[in-house]
DNA sequence: AATATTTGATATGGTTCATAACAATTATCA
DNA sequence: TGATAATTGTTATGAACCATATCAAATATT
């Protein structure tokens, strides 16, 4: 299950340093992960955070997080919502939400307007700089995150996996 | 780690409040997710939530938060190894291993020992104690946890969603 | 009108995650 | 051999994230 010996061990030149007569990768000295590779949610965990890893490294230039790419995004797709709404649909703490929303409204990328049917909330906004980040940011997610995930997994299994992965955030 | 909401609320007589004419989950109010929905960081954070949620709720007996298990696992398969070798394979960086072994040692599931080879490392050992909560932990994770998933995914399913989160963990 | 609820916000504490530094020990190598 | 470098466990520390209580203003409910 682990990464198999390749065949350059042949070839490798006697360098006996310490006790790494196997070390295929950078990792530690190969312990046996056991029933953990079963575990789902084990592999879950490591997967997310290699996954959102990438997506941070692919859009770097934007200055963008995960979770303020997911903003934007809703922001978009949802006008005229208040910060109570998006941040639900998030699953982000409304207090939480309030610093989230600093930091993109200091950037310019969106702005609080007061409602003038319901004075206590804030209809959410994005601005033209807003937009036109989010237009690059998608850009930059298929073209380099997604278009990476799907050449790995294959398309097929890419659309699965998304499948599956729904189900599981659903039903409990 | 407060109290899960109980199951109390499934015999909740209908008690239309609001504009609650449509709203499948206790969710907000059908915001669009649109390429959200596609977007597989997305979908894998939530599921993983939602399967660490499920974790400590089916392993709740035991006092074992997912990190606690796989360590005792890990430790379980790999008798001999110090606190370096373990945290690496985990992903734990070691300053942080520290105060997880001392929580784990303060209940007495594991040990450390002084190595006589190297007097720097400790070696690690499960206690008899230790041994029996794994064991009780594992009979938990497989028929309440691991069958949940494997009953809404299907086992084919299951087997190939482990199999591609694998494959996204090793290859970047 | 009196009371309750909602909204955004603040304060606060817990948990996780990451880095620097340190003493003790061991490895390297000039 | 002895000087220097590297490793191990540890502490300290700060950032980021997550959760709860509480508040004033505004609105809803009765």
């Amino acid at each position: 299950m682990t990464v198999p010996k390749s065949a350059s061990d042949a070839i490798r030149p006697a360098r006996p340093s310490r006790k790494d007569i196997v070390d295929p990768a950078g990792d530690d000295s190969m312990l046996q992960l056991g029933e953990l590779s079963g575990l789902l949610g084990y592999s879950l965990k490591r997967a997310q955070l290699k996954v959102f890893e990438d997506f941070l490294r692919c859009v770097a230039p934007l200055q963008l997080t995960p979770a303020q790419f997911s903003v934007l995004l809703l922001l978009d797709k949802n006008p005229g919502r208040n910060q109570t709404e998006i941040a639900n649909t998030l699953g982000i703490l409304r207090p939480n939400f309030v610093a989230m929303l600093d930091a993109l409204e200091s950037r310019d990328l969106c702005a609080r307007m007061r409602s003038t049917n319901d004075r206590r909330s804030h209809i959410l906004v994005l601005t033209d700089k807003g937009r036109a980040v989010l237009a690059r940011a998608k850009k930059l997610v298929a073209t380099k995150h997604e278009a990476r995930l799907i050449e790995v997994l294959g398309p097929s299994n890419h659309a699965a996996l998304l499948e599956m992965l729904a189900k599981l955030a659903r039903e409990y």
